[in-house]
DNA sequence: CTACTTGCAAATTGTTTGCATGGAC
DNA sequence: GTCCATGCAAACAATTTGCAAGTAG
């Protein structure tokens, strides 16, 4: 389980992407990866900071723009809070993120059928999809016991 | 074609819905109805300003709100600006939307596939979804049609 | 050496809130 | 008459931008 199939190193990353190479977007990287979590601009930066203390939260969301459109880094929305975003580094496989609302737990998981959606609409309407924005939100199995338990008296 | 089924007149679903009917919130509905396109709160503020001159901002923030919780009206994000939010009069039938990045046409599509997903996100993970942010961006047929042209040559 | 990056401070923008008045029920 | 809705102004919070100094290639 969990392959943790990150090839290359940062700087490798940034080279092969084209960009420069700098401590600051070194670090963006890794913090991204080491992450479990999702996180968002202010959040990377409080991590940075640590490790960095002069860096600058502008110089952050400037690199996680650059980052972004290198490919190196994806750009999540997830539930409740669309007005903040959320990034992670980029993978090869799509997936698709479900969050709790009650816990704030985020499910990952992966299906076929987004790319059949895909799929129709070229069909159907001519377009070509070159993204897709997906984020479900709900309660997850966990929340869903500890309600009906609750239900079932104190 | 094109069957308006709009069932009831805005002082009505208002009087449905539980909600106190007001001259603000009666306008917006019927300007949310009366729109082809999705309209943000500045939009759907600048027309109701023509007929109401001095409905504010805040009122038209408010009243979506509370329409929205109301489910008389649904929220949507749109490609590039997920910043912004767009509002639409609520339809019984789910339909999503994709966005074109090229003439930011915006075309309305159906389709039980992510009704699927829901269902098995249910059976293999035990979450229930209550709601599914879903926008797709891509290139509509037109904008594909006229760049291939312009790559046979000008 | 040149072009891109950074840190810093200030600006921008969509949205929200506090409060006194007005209106729905 | 009571409680909710409104207009107005001020506040917020996430993100962006202008600029001078620093640094990668």
């Amino acid at each position: 389980m969990e392959t943790p199939t990150l090839p290359e190193a940062p700087e490798e990353r940034l080279r092969n992407a084209g960009q420069r190479v700098t401590s600051q977007r070194i670090l963006l990287l890794r913090l991204l990866d080491e992450a479990n979590d999702h996180l968002d601009a202010e959040e990377l930066y409080r991590r940075a900071s640590k490790e960095m203390p002069d860096i600058n939260l502008s110089t952050v969301y400037r690199n996680l723009s650059v980052l972004q459109e290198a490919g190196l880094v994806s750009q999540r929305y997830f539930a409740r809070d669309h007005s903040r975003e959320y990034f992670e580094t980029a993978t090869p496989e799509e997936h698709y993120h479900f969050t709790c609302l009650s816990c704030g737990a985020i499910v990952e998981f992966e299906t076929p059928l987004i790319s059949r959606v895909r799929n129709d609409l070229k069909t159907e309407h001519g377009v070509d999809i070159r993204h897709a924005c997906i984020c479900f939100e709900g309660v997850c199995a966990a929340c869903m016991e500890s309600k009906s338990k609750q239900q079932r008296g104190t």
